[in-house]
DNA sequence: TGTACATCAGTGAACGCGCGTTCACTGATGTAC
DNA sequence: TGTACATCAGTGAACGCGCGTTCACTGATGTAC
Protein backbone atom coordinates (compact mmCIF):
# COMPACT_ATOMS: atom_id res chain seq x y z
CA UNK A 1 0.00 0.00 0.00
CA UNK A 2 2.73 2.78 0.48
CA UNK A 3 4.87 3.77 -1.97
CA UNK A 4 8.17 2.41 -1.03
CA UNK A 5 6.37 -0.87 -2.35
CA UNK A 6 7.04 -0.11 -5.87
CA UNK A 7 11.00 -0.31 -5.31
CA UNK A 8 11.24 -3.24 -3.20
CA UNK A 9 13.19 -6.51 -5.00
CA UNK A 10 9.75 -7.70 -8.18
CA UNK A 11 9.23 -3.98 -8.63
CA UNK A 12 5.02 -4.13 -8.03
CA UNK A 13 4.36 -7.67 -6.98
CA UNK A 14 1.13 -6.62 -6.20
CA UNK A 15 0.18 -4.83 -9.70
CA UNK A 16 2.22 -7.84 -11.25
CA UNK A 17 -0.58 -10.57 -9.19
CA UNK A 18 -3.49 -8.88 -10.87
CA UNK A 19 -2.55 -8.66 -13.93
CA UNK A 20 -1.35 -11.92 -14.36
CA UNK A 21 -4.96 -13.05 -12.53
CA UNK A 22 -6.23 -11.36 -15.46
CA UNK A 23 -3.66 -13.30 -18.20
CA UNK A 24 -5.20 -15.97 -16.63
CA UNK A 25 -8.64 -15.39 -16.37
CA UNK A 26 -9.19 -14.04 -19.88
CA UNK A 27 -7.90 -17.77 -21.11
CA UNK A 28 -9.17 -19.93 -18.59
CA UNK A 29 -11.81 -17.66 -16.52
CA UNK A 30 -12.60 -17.37 -13.10
CA UNK A 31 -12.44 -21.40 -12.49
CA UNK A 32 -8.60 -20.66 -14.20
CA UNK A 33 -7.51 -18.17 -11.03
CA UNK A 34 -5.87 -20.57 -8.37
CA UNK A 35 -3.09 -19.02 -5.99
CA UNK A 36 -0.42 -21.71 -7.08
CA UNK A 37 -1.26 -21.23 -10.76
CA UNK A 38 -1.13 -17.75 -10.33
CA UNK A 39 2.04 -17.53 -8.59
CA UNK A 40 3.37 -19.75 -11.21
CA UNK A 41 2.55 -17.54 -13.90
CA UNK A 42 4.03 -14.74 -12.18
CA UNK A 43 7.06 -16.10 -11.15
CA UNK A 44 7.15 -16.48 -7.57
CA UNK A 45 6.54 -18.71 -4.82
CA UNK A 46 3.07 -19.25 -4.18
CA UNK A 47 3.43 -17.50 -0.43
CA UNK A 48 4.94 -14.64 -1.65
CA UNK A 49 1.46 -13.53 -2.78
CA UNK A 50 0.38 -13.36 1.17
CA UNK A 51 2.46 -10.33 1.22
CA UNK A 52 0.11 -8.40 -0.59
CA UNK A 53 -3.31 -10.19 -0.39
CA UNK A 54 -5.09 -11.57 2.88
CA UNK A 55 -6.05 -14.90 1.01
CA UNK A 56 -6.96 -15.93 -2.75
CA UNK A 57 -10.56 -14.17 -2.53
CA UNK A 58 -9.18 -10.93 -1.83
CA UNK A 59 -6.68 -11.34 -5.17
CA UNK A 60 -9.89 -12.62 -7.00
CA UNK A 61 -11.63 -9.23 -6.07
CA UNK A 62 -8.60 -7.07 -6.87
CA UNK A 63 -8.70 -8.53 -10.11
CA UNK A 64 -12.36 -8.74 -10.61
CA UNK A 65 -12.56 -5.14 -10.02
CA UNK A 66 -10.09 -3.91 -12.88
CA UNK A 67 -12.31 -5.96 -14.86
CA UNK A 68 -15.43 -4.06 -14.06
CA UNK A 69 -13.44 -0.98 -15.10
CA UNK A 70 -12.45 -2.83 -18.45
CA UNK A 71 -16.59 -3.49 -18.98
CA UNK A 72 -17.40 0.35 -18.25
CA UNK A 73 -14.55 1.27 -20.63
CA UNK A 74 -16.33 -1.02 -23.26
CA UNK A 75 -19.37 1.07 -22.52
CA UNK A 76 -17.72 4.13 -22.51
CA UNK A 77 -16.16 3.38 -25.98
CA UNK A 78 -18.98 2.73 -27.74
CA UNK A 79 -20.24 6.44 -26.51
CA UNK A 80 -17.50 8.34 -27.44
CA UNK A 81 -18.88 7.42 -31.16
CA UNK A 82 -22.14 9.01 -30.95
CA UNK A 83 -22.34 11.84 -33.11
CA UNK A 84 -24.26 14.47 -30.86
CA UNK A 85 -25.85 15.86 -34.19
CA UNK A 86 -28.93 15.03 -33.21
CA UNK A 87 -31.82 16.08 -30.94
CA UNK A 88 -30.84 15.51 -27.12
CA UNK A 89 -33.65 13.08 -27.15
CA UNK A 90 -31.64 11.11 -29.78
CA UNK A 91 -28.57 11.54 -27.78
CA UNK A 92 -30.00 10.36 -24.54
CA UNK A 93 -31.45 7.34 -26.00
CA UNK A 94 -28.19 6.71 -28.00
CA UNK A 95 -26.42 6.34 -25.13
CA UNK A 96 -28.38 3.80 -23.87
CA UNK A 97 -28.57 1.37 -26.51
CA UNK A 98 -24.27 1.72 -26.17
CA UNK A 99 -24.42 1.15 -22.28
CA UNK A 100 -26.29 -2.12 -23.53
CA UNK A 101 -24.35 -2.83 -26.46
CA UNK A 102 -20.69 -2.55 -25.00
CA UNK A 103 -22.06 -4.55 -22.37
CA UNK A 104 -22.57 -7.19 -24.87
CA UNK A 105 -19.28 -6.17 -26.86
CA UNK A 106 -17.33 -6.77 -23.51
CA UNK A 107 -19.16 -10.62 -22.50
CA UNK A 108 -18.40 -11.26 -26.50
CA UNK A 109 -14.93 -10.20 -26.71
CA UNK A 110 -13.43 -11.15 -23.52
CA UNK A 111 -15.63 -13.52 -21.81
CA UNK A 112 -13.18 -14.52 -19.37
CA UNK A 113 -13.16 -10.72 -17.94
CA UNK A 114 -17.26 -10.42 -18.13
CA UNK A 115 -17.61 -13.49 -16.08
CA UNK A 116 -14.44 -12.08 -13.41
CA UNK A 117 -16.30 -8.92 -13.24
CA UNK A 118 -19.60 -10.24 -12.32
CA UNK A 119 -17.64 -12.13 -9.11
CA UNK A 120 -17.68 -8.51 -7.62
CA UNK A 121 -21.86 -9.32 -6.77
CA UNK A 122 -21.65 -12.83 -6.62
CA UNK A 123 -18.61 -13.47 -4.11
CA UNK A 124 -19.08 -17.80 -4.52
CA UNK A 125 -22.90 -17.69 -3.37
CA UNK A 126 -21.88 -15.91 -0.27
CA UNK A 127 -18.52 -16.68 1.25
CA UNK A 128 -16.29 -14.09 0.86
CA UNK A 129 -15.86 -10.23 0.36
CA UNK A 130 -19.21 -8.93 -0.96
CA UNK A 131 -19.33 -5.96 -2.51
CA UNK A 132 -23.00 -5.07 -3.27
CA UNK A 133 -24.26 -2.88 -5.36
CA UNK A 134 -25.91 -0.61 -2.12
CA UNK A 135 -22.01 -0.60 -0.91
CA UNK A 136 -20.22 1.10 -3.82
CA UNK A 137 -22.39 1.66 -6.94
CA UNK A 138 -20.05 -0.07 -9.70
CA UNK A 139 -19.00 2.35 -12.44
CA UNK A 140 -20.81 0.15 -15.63
CA UNK A 141 -24.23 0.22 -13.26
CA UNK A 142 -23.61 3.77 -12.63
CA UNK A 143 -23.09 4.22 -16.54
CA UNK A 144 -26.57 2.51 -16.70
CA UNK A 145 -28.38 4.66 -14.53
CA UNK A 146 -26.78 7.80 -15.59
CA UNK A 147 -28.07 6.83 -19.19
CA UNK A 148 -31.38 6.24 -17.87
CA UNK A 149 -31.64 9.68 -15.83
CA UNK A 150 -30.27 11.15 -19.35
CA UNK A 151 -32.86 10.19 -20.88
CA UNK A 152 -35.79 11.23 -18.58
CA UNK A 153 -34.11 14.99 -18.69
CA UNK A 154 -34.49 14.98 -22.57
CA UNK A 155 -38.09 13.72 -22.26
CA UNK A 156 -37.31 10.38 -23.91
CA UNK A 157 -38.66 8.90 -20.59
CA UNK A 158 -41.25 9.27 -18.55
CA UNK A 159 -40.48 9.41 -15.01
CA UNK A 160 -43.35 6.22 -14.19
CA UNK A 161 -41.38 4.20 -17.17
CA UNK A 162 -37.79 5.33 -15.32
CA UNK A 163 -39.06 3.27 -11.97
CA UNK A 164 -37.05 -0.31 -11.59
CA UNK A 165 -36.04 0.25 -15.72
CA UNK A 166 -32.35 -0.58 -14.38
CA UNK A 167 -33.03 -4.31 -13.28
CA UNK A 168 -35.41 -4.21 -17.30
CA UNK A 169 -32.21 -3.03 -19.26
CA UNK A 170 -30.07 -4.95 -17.13
CA UNK A 171 -31.66 -8.35 -17.38
CA UNK A 172 -32.78 -8.38 -21.16
CA UNK A 173 -28.54 -7.69 -21.69
CA UNK A 174 -27.59 -9.25 -19.64
CA UNK A 175 -29.52 -12.37 -19.94
CA UNK A 176 -28.23 -12.09 -23.93
CA UNK A 177 -24.52 -11.77 -22.72
CA UNK A 178 -24.73 -14.83 -20.70
CA UNK A 179 -26.72 -16.89 -23.34
CA UNK A 180 -23.92 -15.99 -26.15
CA UNK A 181 -21.18 -16.50 -23.44
CA UNK A 182 -21.76 -19.77 -21.54
CA UNK A 183 -25.00 -20.72 -22.84
CA UNK A 184 -26.91 -22.23 -25.67
CA UNK A 185 -25.40 -19.71 -28.16
CA UNK A 186 -22.10 -20.09 -27.13
CA UNK A 187 -21.31 -21.58 -30.34
CA UNK A 188 -23.11 -19.00 -32.96
CA UNK A 189 -21.02 -17.20 -35.00
CA UNK A 190 -20.39 -13.14 -34.80
CA UNK A 191 -22.72 -11.70 -37.28
CA UNK A 192 -25.70 -13.76 -35.49
CA UNK A 193 -24.67 -12.64 -32.03
CA UNK A 194 -24.15 -9.10 -33.38
CA UNK A 195 -27.17 -9.10 -34.96
CA UNK A 196 -29.54 -10.82 -32.11
CA UNK A 197 -28.08 -8.33 -29.71
CA UNK A 198 -28.98 -5.29 -31.70
CA UNK A 199 -32.63 -6.97 -31.76
CA UNK A 200 -32.58 -7.13 -27.69
CA UNK A 201 -31.29 -3.77 -27.37
CA UNK A 202 -33.45 -2.46 -29.66
CA UNK A 203 -36.55 -4.61 -27.96
CA UNK A 204 -36.04 -2.71 -24.40
CA UNK A 205 -34.79 0.16 -25.57
CA UNK A 206 -38.40 0.79 -28.02
CA UNK A 207 -39.79 -0.22 -24.66
CA UNK A 208 -39.16 2.58 -22.58
CA UNK A 209 -38.94 5.06 -25.43
CA UNK A 210 -41.51 3.81 -27.89
CA UNK A 211 -40.55 6.70 -30.32
CA UNK A 212 -36.95 5.43 -30.63
CA UNK A 213 -38.12 2.15 -32.59
CA UNK A 214 -38.54 4.35 -35.57
CA UNK A 215 -34.84 5.05 -35.63
CA UNK A 216 -33.31 1.93 -36.40
CA UNK B 1 -30.43 -49.88 -17.78
CA UNK B 2 -31.90 -53.85 -18.00
CA UNK B 3 -34.98 -53.94 -15.93
CA UNK B 4 -33.43 -56.25 -13.23
CA UNK B 5 -30.97 -54.03 -12.35
CA UNK B 6 -33.83 -53.15 -9.89
CA UNK B 7 -33.77 -55.92 -7.69
CA UNK B 8 -30.04 -55.61 -7.43
CA UNK B 9 -28.10 -55.41 -3.80
CA UNK B 10 -29.31 -51.47 -3.57
CA UNK B 11 -32.42 -51.89 -4.79
CA UNK B 12 -31.88 -49.11 -8.02
CA UNK B 13 -28.46 -47.09 -6.83
CA UNK B 14 -28.35 -45.55 -10.04
CA UNK B 15 -31.75 -43.23 -9.44
CA UNK B 16 -30.51 -43.37 -5.58
CA UNK B 17 -27.51 -41.43 -6.94
CA UNK B 18 -29.27 -38.97 -9.17
CA UNK B 19 -31.92 -38.14 -6.06
CA UNK B 20 -29.04 -37.73 -3.78
CA UNK B 21 -27.36 -35.61 -6.60
CA UNK B 22 -31.01 -33.36 -6.82
CA UNK B 23 -30.49 -33.20 -2.88
CA UNK B 24 -27.10 -31.58 -3.13
CA UNK B 25 -27.80 -29.91 -5.77
CA UNK B 26 -30.65 -27.76 -3.75
CA UNK B 27 -28.43 -26.67 -1.21
CA UNK B 28 -25.58 -26.03 -2.52
CA UNK B 29 -25.53 -25.80 -6.37
CA UNK B 30 -23.36 -27.65 -8.55
CA UNK B 31 -20.27 -26.83 -6.85
CA UNK B 32 -21.81 -28.98 -4.08
CA UNK B 33 -21.76 -31.86 -6.29
CA UNK B 34 -19.10 -34.12 -5.77
CA UNK B 35 -18.49 -37.64 -7.03
CA UNK B 36 -17.23 -38.98 -2.78
CA UNK B 37 -19.73 -36.05 -1.39
CA UNK B 38 -22.79 -38.10 -3.25
CA UNK B 39 -21.72 -41.46 -2.62
CA UNK B 40 -20.97 -40.29 0.75
CA UNK B 41 -24.81 -39.27 1.27
CA UNK B 42 -26.24 -41.83 -0.05
CA UNK B 43 -24.24 -44.22 1.87
CA UNK B 44 -22.42 -46.35 -0.22
CA UNK B 45 -18.57 -46.57 -1.22
CA UNK B 46 -17.27 -43.90 -4.02
CA UNK B 47 -16.51 -46.05 -6.66
CA UNK B 48 -19.91 -48.11 -6.69
CA UNK B 49 -20.97 -44.81 -8.42
CA UNK B 50 -18.63 -46.46 -11.75
CA UNK B 51 -21.02 -49.32 -12.13
CA UNK B 52 -23.40 -46.92 -13.33
CA UNK B 53 -21.81 -43.45 -14.86
CA UNK B 54 -19.06 -43.28 -16.45
CA UNK B 55 -17.39 -40.75 -14.65
CA UNK B 56 -18.84 -37.62 -12.29
CA UNK B 57 -19.80 -35.49 -15.39
CA UNK B 58 -21.86 -38.22 -15.92
CA UNK B 59 -23.79 -38.38 -13.34
CA UNK B 60 -23.90 -34.33 -13.39
CA UNK B 61 -25.70 -34.88 -16.31
CA UNK B 62 -28.77 -36.79 -15.82
CA UNK B 63 -29.22 -35.10 -12.62
CA UNK B 64 -29.31 -32.03 -14.93
CA UNK B 65 -31.56 -33.20 -16.86
CA UNK B 66 -34.23 -34.31 -14.38
CA UNK B 67 -33.52 -30.31 -13.20
CA UNK B 68 -34.27 -29.41 -16.29
CA UNK B 69 -37.73 -31.30 -16.00
CA UNK B 70 -38.18 -29.69 -13.31
CA UNK B 71 -38.19 -26.30 -14.88
CA UNK B 72 -40.74 -27.59 -17.42
CA UNK B 73 -43.13 -28.43 -14.65
CA UNK B 74 -42.65 -24.83 -13.22
CA UNK B 75 -43.61 -23.57 -16.47
CA UNK B 76 -46.74 -26.03 -16.91
CA UNK B 77 -47.91 -25.49 -13.24
CA UNK B 78 -48.27 -22.20 -14.23
CA UNK B 79 -50.23 -22.41 -17.16
CA UNK B 80 -52.63 -25.29 -16.29
CA UNK B 81 -53.85 -21.77 -14.09
CA UNK B 82 -54.54 -19.99 -17.32
CA UNK B 83 -58.65 -19.35 -17.65
CA UNK B 84 -59.36 -20.10 -21.19
CA UNK B 85 -62.33 -18.02 -21.16
CA UNK B 86 -60.55 -14.69 -23.13
CA UNK B 87 -59.99 -14.99 -26.63
CA UNK B 88 -57.39 -17.22 -28.58
CA UNK B 89 -55.35 -14.45 -28.73
CA UNK B 90 -55.37 -13.31 -25.15
CA UNK B 91 -55.21 -16.93 -24.30
CA UNK B 92 -51.93 -17.12 -26.35
CA UNK B 93 -50.31 -14.08 -24.68
CA UNK B 94 -51.18 -15.61 -21.66
CA UNK B 95 -49.06 -18.62 -22.46
CA UNK B 96 -45.87 -17.12 -23.19
CA UNK B 97 -46.10 -15.08 -20.21
CA UNK B 98 -46.58 -18.21 -17.89
CA UNK B 99 -43.43 -19.96 -19.64
CA UNK B 100 -41.33 -16.83 -18.61
CA UNK B 101 -43.17 -16.48 -15.75
CA UNK B 102 -42.74 -19.96 -14.46
CA UNK B 103 -39.05 -19.90 -15.65
CA UNK B 104 -38.29 -17.02 -12.96
CA UNK B 105 -40.53 -19.00 -10.37
CA UNK B 106 -38.43 -22.19 -10.75
CA UNK B 107 -35.03 -19.55 -10.56
CA UNK B 108 -36.56 -18.30 -7.49
CA UNK B 109 -37.62 -21.21 -5.31
CA UNK B 110 -34.90 -23.52 -6.69
CA UNK B 111 -31.81 -21.84 -7.12
CA UNK B 112 -30.10 -24.78 -7.21
CA UNK B 113 -31.64 -26.90 -9.41
CA UNK B 114 -32.06 -24.20 -11.60
CA UNK B 115 -28.42 -23.44 -11.89
CA UNK B 116 -27.79 -27.48 -12.29
CA UNK B 117 -30.31 -27.32 -15.07
CA UNK B 118 -28.14 -24.70 -17.26
CA UNK B 119 -25.59 -27.62 -16.96
CA UNK B 120 -27.02 -29.18 -19.90
CA UNK B 121 -26.30 -25.90 -22.48
CA UNK B 122 -22.93 -25.41 -20.32
CA UNK B 123 -20.80 -27.98 -19.72
CA UNK B 124 -17.91 -26.88 -17.52
CA UNK B 125 -16.44 -24.14 -21.07
CA UNK B 126 -16.49 -27.14 -23.12
CA UNK B 127 -15.08 -30.31 -21.26
CA UNK B 128 -17.56 -32.86 -21.04
CA UNK B 129 -20.67 -33.99 -22.68
CA UNK B 130 -22.77 -31.41 -24.68
CA UNK B 131 -26.11 -31.58 -24.90
CA UNK B 132 -27.17 -28.47 -27.20
CA UNK B 133 -29.91 -26.95 -28.31
CA UNK B 134 -29.61 -28.43 -31.47
CA UNK B 135 -28.99 -31.69 -30.78
CA UNK B 136 -32.17 -33.07 -28.52
CA UNK B 137 -34.47 -29.75 -28.31
CA UNK B 138 -34.81 -29.48 -23.97
CA UNK B 139 -38.50 -29.16 -22.89
CA UNK B 140 -38.23 -26.02 -21.60
CA UNK B 141 -37.00 -24.75 -25.35
CA UNK B 142 -39.82 -26.20 -26.71
CA UNK B 143 -42.56 -24.19 -24.51
CA UNK B 144 -40.97 -21.36 -24.90
CA UNK B 145 -41.08 -22.33 -29.31
CA UNK B 146 -44.79 -23.44 -28.48
CA UNK B 147 -46.01 -20.83 -26.87
CA UNK B 148 -44.22 -18.07 -29.56
CA UNK B 149 -45.99 -20.24 -32.52
CA UNK B 150 -49.29 -20.06 -30.63
CA UNK B 151 -48.68 -16.46 -30.60
CA UNK B 152 -48.64 -15.90 -34.35
CA UNK B 153 -51.48 -18.87 -34.86
CA UNK B 154 -53.59 -16.84 -32.82
CA UNK B 155 -52.47 -13.82 -34.42
CA UNK B 156 -50.81 -11.84 -31.43
CA UNK B 157 -47.54 -12.10 -33.45
CA UNK B 158 -46.57 -10.85 -36.77
CA UNK B 159 -44.45 -13.54 -38.54
CA UNK B 160 -41.65 -11.32 -38.94
CA UNK B 161 -41.94 -10.76 -35.52
CA UNK B 162 -41.48 -14.19 -34.29
CA UNK B 163 -37.79 -14.53 -35.99
CA UNK B 164 -35.50 -14.84 -33.70
CA UNK B 165 -38.28 -13.81 -30.53
CA UNK B 166 -36.88 -16.90 -28.71
CA UNK B 167 -33.73 -15.06 -27.96
CA UNK B 168 -35.26 -12.05 -26.86
CA UNK B 169 -37.28 -13.48 -24.64
CA UNK B 170 -35.01 -16.34 -22.96
CA UNK B 171 -32.25 -13.48 -22.59
CA UNK B 172 -35.22 -11.12 -20.73
CA UNK B 173 -36.16 -13.86 -18.18
CA UNK B 174 -32.80 -15.20 -17.59
CA UNK B 175 -30.77 -12.25 -17.33
CA UNK B 176 -33.47 -11.69 -14.21
CA UNK B 177 -33.59 -15.15 -13.24
CA UNK B 178 -29.61 -14.80 -13.17
CA UNK B 179 -29.37 -11.45 -11.65
CA UNK B 180 -32.08 -12.83 -8.71
CA UNK B 181 -30.22 -15.33 -7.99
CA UNK B 182 -26.49 -14.77 -8.52
CA UNK B 183 -26.50 -11.18 -9.23
CA UNK B 184 -27.05 -7.76 -6.98
CA UNK B 185 -30.80 -8.69 -6.86
CA UNK B 186 -29.64 -12.07 -4.95
CA UNK B 187 -30.73 -10.41 -1.38
CA UNK B 188 -33.90 -8.44 -2.66
CA UNK B 189 -37.12 -9.95 -0.58
CA UNK B 190 -39.68 -11.85 -2.33
CA UNK B 191 -42.28 -9.16 -3.23
CA UNK B 192 -39.93 -7.05 -4.64
CA UNK B 193 -37.94 -10.05 -7.09
CA UNK B 194 -41.95 -11.02 -8.21
CA UNK B 195 -43.02 -7.41 -9.11
CA UNK B 196 -39.38 -6.79 -10.99
CA UNK B 197 -40.61 -10.34 -12.84
CA UNK B 198 -43.86 -9.05 -13.61
CA UNK B 199 -42.59 -5.94 -14.96
CA UNK B 200 -39.62 -7.68 -17.12
CA UNK B 201 -42.30 -10.43 -19.02
CA UNK B 202 -44.64 -7.44 -19.54
CA UNK B 203 -42.15 -5.75 -21.17
CA UNK B 204 -40.65 -8.59 -23.85
CA UNK B 205 -44.37 -9.81 -24.10
CA UNK B 206 -45.66 -6.27 -24.65
CA UNK B 207 -42.48 -5.68 -27.19
CA UNK B 208 -43.90 -8.94 -29.02
CA UNK B 209 -47.77 -8.03 -28.88
CA UNK B 210 -47.76 -3.98 -28.61
CA UNK B 211 -52.14 -4.73 -28.13
CA UNK B 212 -51.49 -6.82 -24.71
CA UNK B 213 -49.71 -4.31 -22.61
CA UNK B 214 -53.43 -2.47 -22.61
CA UNK B 215 -54.13 -6.02 -20.42
CA UNK B 216 -52.18 -5.51 -17.52
C1' DT C 1 31.35 8.22 2.38
C1' DG C 2 31.29 4.03 5.09
C1' DT C 3 29.53 0.89 8.10
C1' DA C 4 26.12 -1.35 11.11
C1' DC C 5 21.62 -2.21 11.36
C1' DA C 6 16.52 -2.86 10.83
C1' DT C 7 13.05 -3.92 7.67
C1' DC C 8 10.37 -6.92 5.22
C1' DA C 9 9.57 -8.95 0.30
C1' DG C 10 10.19 -13.21 -1.27
C1' DT C 11 11.94 -18.44 -0.59
C1' DG C 12 11.81 -23.52 0.26
C1' DA C 13 9.74 -26.98 2.49
C1' DA C 14 6.06 -28.86 4.49
C1' DC C 15 1.13 -29.56 6.30
C1' DG C 16 -3.31 -31.34 5.90
C1' DC C 17 -6.82 -31.95 2.95
C1' DG C 18 -10.12 -33.94 -0.20
C1' DC C 19 -10.64 -34.82 -4.68
C1' DG C 20 -11.62 -38.32 -8.92
C1' DT C 21 -10.38 -42.60 -10.18
C1' DT C 22 -8.45 -47.52 -10.29
C1' DC C 23 -7.35 -52.06 -8.37
C1' DA C 24 -8.20 -56.54 -6.76
C1' DC C 25 -11.70 -58.37 -4.09
C1' DT C 26 -16.23 -60.34 -2.00
C1' DG C 27 -20.41 -61.89 -1.43
C1' DA C 28 -25.41 -61.48 -2.53
C1' DT C 29 -28.27 -62.49 -6.35
C1' DG C 30 -30.36 -65.04 -10.06
C1' DT C 31 -29.84 -69.16 -13.20
C1' DA C 32 -29.08 -73.86 -15.09
C1' DC C 33 -29.51 -78.53 -14.65
C1' DT D 1 -36.39 -78.94 -4.87
C1' DG D 2 -31.45 -78.84 -4.40
C1' DT D 3 -27.04 -77.83 -5.65
C1' DA D 4 -23.26 -75.84 -8.32
C1' DC D 5 -22.23 -72.04 -10.74
C1' DA D 6 -21.81 -67.49 -13.13
C1' DT D 7 -22.77 -62.80 -12.74
C1' DC D 8 -21.79 -58.41 -11.31
C1' DA D 9 -23.17 -54.62 -7.76
C1' DG D 10 -20.80 -52.87 -4.26
C1' DT D 11 -16.34 -52.82 -0.92
C1' DG D 12 -11.79 -51.36 1.07
C1' DA D 13 -7.62 -49.66 0.21
C1' DA D 14 -4.73 -47.13 -2.32
C1' DC D 15 -2.82 -43.92 -6.06
C1' DG D 16 -1.48 -39.58 -7.65
C1' DC D 17 -2.62 -35.10 -7.69
C1' DG D 18 -2.83 -30.21 -6.76
C1' DC D 19 -4.86 -27.24 -3.90
C1' DG D 20 -4.61 -23.09 -0.13
C1' DT D 21 -2.06 -21.95 3.55
C1' DT D 22 1.68 -21.73 7.28
C1' DC D 23 6.39 -22.00 9.07
C1' DA D 24 10.98 -20.59 9.83
C1' DC D 25 14.24 -18.56 6.96
C1' DT D 26 17.27 -15.41 3.89
C1' DG D 27 19.05 -11.87 1.75
C1' DA D 28 18.26 -7.56 -0.89
C1' DT D 29 16.90 -2.98 0.19
C1' DG D 30 16.79 1.45 2.41
C1' DT D 31 18.20 4.08 6.69
C1' DA D 32 20.79 6.08 10.62
C1' DC D 33 24.80 7.77 12.37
Amino acid sequence: MSPQVTHYHHGDLRLALIRTALDIARKAGVRGLQLREIAREAGVSPNAAYRHFEDLDALILAAALVAQGRLADSMTDRMASIVSSGTARDVAVEQLRCVGLGYIDFALNEPGWFELALVTFDPHAGEGPAVTVGDVVPLPFQLLINALDGMVNAGALTPENRVNAEWTCWSSVHGFADLATRGPLRDQDREMLHGLAARVVHTVVGSLAPGSLLRN
